[in-house]
DNA sequence: AATGTTATGTTATACTATAACGCATACGGT
DNA sequence: ACCGTATGCGTTATAGTATAACATAACATT
């Protein structure tokens, strides 16, 4: 999915999007000896509600509303958790986190982000790597981690604005 | 010097890099009738202090050593101003701000931050750069701003350590 | 000097994140 | 099934980051 290029820009039916991420989250925690608890599960389908990056607090006001006692650390600890397990994001410039597009693999991905409809659409592109290795590489800086966010305009809102 | 390649991990006299900067500032908003005013200019020469990004919070403290009445807008403010002006970066990952080593062109840059000694290195890597626009491009998506931070050890502490 | 504009002071508040401690629950070994 | 231990979660408090809103001051132009 995310090397094919987004299709998030493009309608879809959004639920299959998050049933075959919650999916994922069980396989994968399974075979990893992981606990997607119900808290988690829960934050990780409330992450997933849209390709929309969204805050902690968000998440928190949400999560309000179904159970009691909610606070603060309860959502940043599932975050934590699924940050750890690789099944969301973090997007740094907005202190807002997203469901990962493809978490059987660890990676740190780039994202561009629509200014206007505010979709986080995740990338993977080698070519992009390449450069960045190879540049490290150059300067003998080891890499341990990424963050690349394009923040712009997506097709759609291009073309409408 | 972002263009060479980061002197920022080698020691050097690190007056001349505030000197070179403040010099540069002075000249930059001259001539685009900028006001950097002495609350700005000093802002700036504390964010220069060295090349390891200073959260705002630091700057204040700092700031109400030498005057009274500072507060977090007095701070933000001054931010806002040399961020417009191109004179100083956000590090998004670590909320914190750096000095533009190439004030002169408006540019969003790229920045190997080390785990170890903290240091901001600025880089502007055109095959980065061009990974990125054709990569965006072949999506339609238009990119205006570009976050991009590599997290891991700079040369100097991955010996040592 | 009068006026409009830009910068700063000042107070309050919103937003983001973590520390610390205690209880509850799930898991592994017997 | 029982027990001890790990881990997850509830709860309260607090730290850290950022902005809103309005008042005053400094500056530039006339």
């Amino acid at each position: 999915m995310a090397k094919s290029g987004p299709k998030i820009f493009a309608e879809h039916g959004h639920d299959r999007c998050v049933a075959a991420a919650l999916d994922a989250a069980e396989r994968l925690c399974k075979a990893r000896g992981a606990r997607l608890t119900k808290l988690r599960r829960r934050v990780l389908e409330l992450v997933w509600s849209s390709h929309k990056p969204v805050g902690a607090y968000d998440l928190l006001r949400r999560l309000s509303r179904e159970r009691d006692g909610a606070a603060p650390p309860t959502v940043y600890r599932a975050l934590d958790f699924l940050l750890d397990q690789g099944l969301i994001h973090r997007i740094e410039s907005r202190n807002a986190f997203v469901g990962c597009a493809d978490p059987t693999r660890h990676h740190a991905g780039q994202f561009l982000l629509c200014a206007d409809c505010g979709v986080a659409a995740e990338l993977d592109d080698p070519a992009i790597n390449e450069a960045i290795a190879r540049r490290a590489a150059a300067l003998g800086f080891v890499v341990e981690d990424r963050t690349i966010e394009l923040r712009g305009l997506c097709p759609q809102c291009r073309e409408a604005g």
